[in-house]
DNA sequence: TCGGAATATTCTTGTCAAGGAATACTTAAT
DNA sequence: ATTAAGTATTCCTTGACAAGAATATTCCGA
């Protein structure tokens, strides 16, 4: 997965206007900020860095600039969730009854140990 | 969406982190330490920080720790995905053919111009 | 009780990101 | 050419975060 995506929504404003994006269509960076209660620049500056994570299209059009989702790294997003997915299904129901009986009993190291990597 | 989530898998160490125990089942984490090249303090403060995030369990088993996936959270960044998706669908198709030709690449007149606002 | 293994905590330092304020740039209209 | 609207950029300050190093803590076994 790409870290530039997750860093770049992990910043509220930043998210809220992903979401303003995906709920509205298409927005200016002007009404972005007034929506959003941001002033310009910061608003331009986050612009800038979801454009760089290739989050956002932003289109010239006179002298504004038409800013609307780009569905490519979140889809790629989904992609690596889904690799998640799969191990849920399979494997974690027995897992965490495993762990619950590791708890509940005494037990010493060279039980647990034979669970997933043999060592030492 | 959780933007604690976000930025937990946001550095490279932590991501690393998730994707290892996501393939590797459970792990102590000495073990993470290991085969990720950490050293061990900062390899128990990443995973506080997963843990605080709800990202993964921390099972005390003697004097070392098992830790596993806790799937909430990237169920909740799934389910926020959904969200996206539905555009994607209805939309988005459209609205990317139309930026396609707004940047003057060749595309499929026909379709265009069967969209709503041909504006020019 | 002592030693050693596994993990946690603290302190320091460098880096980087975000907001505020001011200013520069670009475009359309007149 | 001038003006105003929309946006970009710069400078500054502040706070968060990550790594490194050193030390503290907890637990087991002998």
């Amino acid at each position: 997965m790409n870290t530039a995506t997750l860093s770049a929504l992990a910043e509220p404003n930043r998210l809220h206007i992903i979401e303003l994006i995906r709920d509205g269509g298409s927005f200016t960076i002007g009404e972005i900020a007034v929506r959003l209660n941001l002033n310009q620049p910061q608003t331009s500056k986050h612009l800038r860095v979801l454009s760089d994570a290739g989050l956002v299209d932003v289109q010239p059009v006179a002298n504004r600039r038409i800013i609307t989702l780009r569905p490519q790294p979140l889809q790629e997003l989904d992609a690596w969730l889904e690799t998640f997915r799969r191990i849920w299904e399979d494997r974690f129901d027995r897992l965490d009854d495993y762990l619950m009986e590791l708890q509940g009993k005494e037990q010493n190291p060279d039980d647990i140990n034979k669970g997933s990597g043999g060592e030492k």
